[in-house]
DNA sequence: TCAAATATATCGTATTACGATATAAATCAA
DNA sequence: TTGATTTATATCGTAATACGATATATTTGA
């Protein structure tokens, strides 16, 4: 594997970044819209995102959106204070706050959820071939190094 | 196509996320690592991944990196302060100022470049396996909608 | 039982993006 | 050419949010 790096190496990283910006523009800006600023948006997410048999706590949603638990716990303070998220105390472990969506954090999650599936589903062409191109790491098929 | 959401959907676009966001922390911390604050980093990138016949200009910044033209030239302003920017006017229009990375905006965006690089050949097939998920919308293979 | 570890919370601070606005240069109509 | 409009960049005050330092409550374990 070579080492250095040619113009088609960085303009792809560019391109990578432009087109992640894009769908970040496109999550915040839709996320703005219902009401919601992006961080709390990517919160209710991961909050209805997991899967497992414990609950969501307030330390979980600090590794899941990785931040420090002492920012998810402010995070959670505004989502609580808007109305889209309950705490409750874990009874088996009481310093533990269990996270619960109410109705309407369902319901602004269940739409911007169907228009991010859309978006994805538009963007994940560009995406994925950038990130095929960049593992191929011979992006340009007159590459000298290729074959 | 059904409009409804299951839980995996939720669950993809929730690990989407996450992998974004792992990402996204791992070159914070790169940058940060080498001296230089996210944006700025991606700034460079943008200036140095620009393929074209007219040079990088703050306005075509702002665009790259999908940001109000006015943060841009705080942005330049910052880079040019540390020493990794330069800006001149470009004689065709002098409104227009263009943007030339230092030597050691090179060198620094070099050694970033490479461990990203690095980094999303291993992201990639996590990534490229999520949206595949996404796109094929049947994301389970007991999915009673498929086949 | 008491010390250490874990989970969550609070407060002050710093970074950064934005809105509103300003300045300068280019464009274009008359 | 002049003057109005548009484009490109810059400045300043403000708001949002993440962090560091620290505090409190609960659990764990010697």
């Amino acid at each position: 594997m070579r080492d250095d790096l040619s113009d088609e190496d960085y303009e792809a990283l560019a391109n990578l970044r432009h087109t992640l910006r894009r769908f970040m523009d496109f999550s915040a800006s839709a996320a703005l819209e219902a009401g919601l600023p992006a961080q709390q948006h990517q919160a209710l997410l991961a909050i209805k995102g997991h899967r497992a048999p414990d609950p969501m706590t307030v330390g979980l949603l600090a590794e899941r959106l990785i931040i420090a638990p002492h920012t998810a716990t402010e995070l959670v303070g505004r989502l609580e204070a808007a109305g889209y998220v309950s705490r409750r105390p874990d009874p088996n472990d009481r310093r533990r706050q269990t996270l619960m969506l109410t109705d309407q954090a369902e319901a602004v999650l269940k739409q911007l959820t169907t228009i991010h599936l859309k978006e994805i589903r538009e963007m994940a062409p560009r995406l994925i071939g950038i990130l095929q191109s960049i593992q191929e790491e011979t992006p340009l098929p007159d590459d000298p190094w290729s074959a």
